[in-house]
Formats: C-alpha cells, sequence, structure tokens
DNA sequence: AATCGATTGAAACGCCTGTTTGACACCCGT
DNA sequence: ACGGGTGTCAAACAGGCGTTTCAATCGATT
C-alpha cells in the first residue's frame, strides 16, 4: 500500500495533529479521498502506520541470537549495540523510529499495542540476560530498575539527540552519536556497577552514602 | 502577561503546529486579537512562551547548594533528586516541563536559548560533582560520558513515563514515578559503576568483555 | 461484448486556522 | 473638557483542514 508508506515518514515528522491527508497523498500520488476509502478516517491511517512502521523496523532489525554459552557480558554488548542501532539507525535516522518515538513521548491509541508487541519482549529480553549477568543475586525489581537505566541510556541519544550536540564539543559529537563508541560506554557503566568489570574511575572507595541508600 | 501564562499549558499539550491562538485566548480570557497586538504572531509567542516556561521553572525549583566540605557523593545524590524532582514534579507533572521536553525532542528557534541557559549550566554542575568524586581520574569526554548515562536514566521516566508504566507489574510503578527511590537507584549505579560504592550484583568478576572494550 | 462491482478523480462541503480590520471604550495630561 | 494614545472587542478575511459526493474509469466475470 503505497499510502501507508507515505504517511509514515509524514506522521514521523509532523506528528498526528500538524500532518494533512492532503501532503500525505500528494506523496503517495494518489487522490485525497482514498485514504478515506481504505482507511475510514484520519486516525485510523495513523494507527495503522504506527503499527506499520513497528512491523518494518522488527523485519529489518532482528534481534541478535547468540550460541549457547556465549558469556552474558558479551550477550548485553550485543543487545546495547542492537538497540543502538535499531533507535539510532545505522544510516540515517529512519521515520520508523521518529514515528514510534512520538507514541513513547506522548502516547496515543496505538501505543498499548506497540508496547505489548515490540518493546516489551525487548525489555525482557534485556532483563534476561542482566539475569544472567548477575547469577540470580538481584530480584526481578531490581533487574527491571538496571534494566531501565541501560534503556535510558540508549533512550537519550535518539531522543534528545540534538541537545547532546550542543551540549559537548563538536569533536566529541560523532563519538556520541555512533553505535560502537555508546554500546562500549553504557555495557562497560553496567558491567561495573554490577561488579563484573573494572570500575570506571579509581579512587577509593567510600562504601557509605547517606545511611547505605 | 495572562495570555504566556495560558500559552504554556496549551503549547505543552498540543505542540507547536496543533495549539491554536484561539483555545489560548478563551483560556487566557482576552481576545483573539491580543496574541497579535502584543506578540505579533504565533510563532513569536511560541518563543516567548519558551523562555517564560523556562525561567519559572528554574525560579520554583532552584538548584541544590551544599556546605564546604561535603561528601561528593551526598552531592550526587542531591542533584540526581533535584533533577528528577525539577523533572518529575513533586506534586503534578508541570506544564512547564512537558514544553521543555517538547523543544528537546524536536528542536525548534528557541532550543538553543534553552539548551544555553539551563541545561549546560545544569550539565556542568553535575560534571563538576563527578569530577570531584572521581578525584581526577577521569578525562572530560569521560567525565561527560557518564553524567549523559546519568541524565539519561532521569530522562527516560520524565519523557517515557507512560510506557515504562506500561512495562513494570503495577505494584511496581508508583516506586519508579516517586523522587527518592529513583534517585536511589541512579545514585547507587553510579557510584557502583565510579568504584565508589558496593556493587548492585556479588557474582564473580569477568575482568575482560570482549577484548577489554 | 456487455455487465457490474471495485476503484479513482475533481470538485465541493462545512469547519477551523492565523491574521487583519475598524469601531468602540478607556484614561490621562494639557 | 477634550483630543490622542492605548487597549479591547466582534466581525470578517483568505486559506487550509478532514471528509463527502458523484460521475468517470477500470477489470474481471458472464
Amino acid at each position: 500500500m503505497r499510502i501507508l508508506s507515505a504517511a509514515g515518514p509524514e506522521f514521523a515528522e509532523h506528528g498526528y495533529e500538524a500532518a494533512t491527508v492532503r501532503d500525505i497523498c500528494t506523496a503517495a500520488g494518489v487522490n485525497v479521498a482514498a485514504v478515506n476509502y481504505y482507511f475510514g478516517d484520519k486516525k485510523r491511517l495513523y494507527i495503522e502506520s504506527v503499527k506499520h512502521a513497528h512491523e518494518e523496523r522488527l523485519r529489518r532489525v532482528p534481534y541478535p541470537e547468540w550460541p549457547p554459552g556465549t558469556p552474558p557480558s558479551v550477550k548485553l554488548h550485543d543487545f546495547v549495540e542492537n538497540t543502538l542501532e535499531r533507535m539510532l539507525g545505522l544510516t540515517q535516522p529512519p521515520w520508523q523510529v521518529r514515528l514510534m518515538m512520538r507514541e513513547v513521548i506522548q502516547p496515543t491509541e496505538a501505543c498499548r499495542e506497540l508496547v505489548e508487541g515490540y518493546i516489551r519482549p525487548h525489555f525482557a529480553m534485556l532483563v534476561a540476560i542482566l539475569d544472567e549477568l548477575a547469577d540470580g543475586t538481584l530480584s526481578e525489581p531490581e533487574l527491571r530498575r538496571v534494566g531501565l537505566s541501560i534503556i535510558g541510556q540508549c533512550f537519550l541519544y535518539r531522543a534528545a539527540g540534538g541537545v547532546v550536540s550542543m551540549l559537548v564539543p563538536p569533536d566529541e559529537i560523532e563519538a556520541l552519536h555512533s553505535r560502537q563508541p555508546l554500546a562500549d560506554h553504557v555495557t562497560r557503566y553496567a558491567l561495573a556497577a554490577l561488579g563484573l568489570g573494572p570500575p570506571l574511575a579509581t579512587s577509593k572507595p567510600v562504601h557509605s552514602v547517606k545511611d547505605s541508600l
């Protein structure tokens, strides 16, 4: 369906309310009546666009798979790299991610389906890796908190990449927008926090902060 | 100016393009012509609204201050708590933050002023605390990366709070949306990663991940 | 070849948008 | 007392919006 392919980028760029069906139809090379003929109204077209984007994104960047026996630390690094790949986009910031980001930041009706079909499995995979890493020493809520900490770091660069670029010196920008260095940092940070890697700083430890938090 | 107070929430809720000057003027109890009389056009009103929001937010939640000699780990915890307070809003999710979030996620002309006047000083404070914590053992780029990791975690809960709520069991939601437990977790995570606090997991360490990253 | 449902097309429908207009009330200094 | 800014107002402007209409066109089936 040509309309869906044209609607995605348009909604991603301008948002639901500001995107116009006329622009979408012009981009798709069809008449304005087509969207109402095939989708009923604009809202239904939008929901289908979100689903379409998420399906296409999943097809394009599949989840990583590992042979049995792969160390969980390697899995974590691969997972983070895969997540950043999916979010940052190896080549260009793809409109599918932009569209889904809009849903995440300002949830609409399409959001629940997005969470269940796309985000929850992704997050479950991360929690499983962390559980393997911690070797059962962390509770489920703790695993989730650590998982959210990792996702949050990936999320920042995707959602607020423009501001990040303004905050750091120009020669650092590229490293903060490329997959590899970011994945290295996030993984190293997580492993160090879990006590499974060398700490980032090598000062003398202060093992009590505000009555041990 | 009553128009500015009414324009803020309206822009925050619907975004620049979807917010209407008629709704703003109705909310402000003034005539539609007032906006053009005082601000020229809609775009100028928007820019002034963003500046107004940022100024008011800074006045409402000032930066934390510490007496000399305060341990940097305490400073970090206070800073994170202050940031979450400012982002999550102690009472209600304030429209000022929503408006600024929109700017961060989809930068417009108002964004640069926002970064220089509001975000950069905030971030510089964090980097200073981290430098004190690491006792000079981390380079500037490393400090910035760690700082962004911390901000990213706070950012996730503010920008994607709705999705987070869908991801975790209902009885965990409250803890992930309240200032204290979040600040505790983010601080503990950071201190552990820096080697300045107890690691979150207590498994045997694996001090090499993919040729030491 | 004729027929009929599916699809497309240009035009029009109200409605809403940002902006402008011109008349009306107000207050204040000479 | 009285012009002259100053602020407010309803009304109207042209243009864009989502949606509808209905005739024209296509393509497969009989």
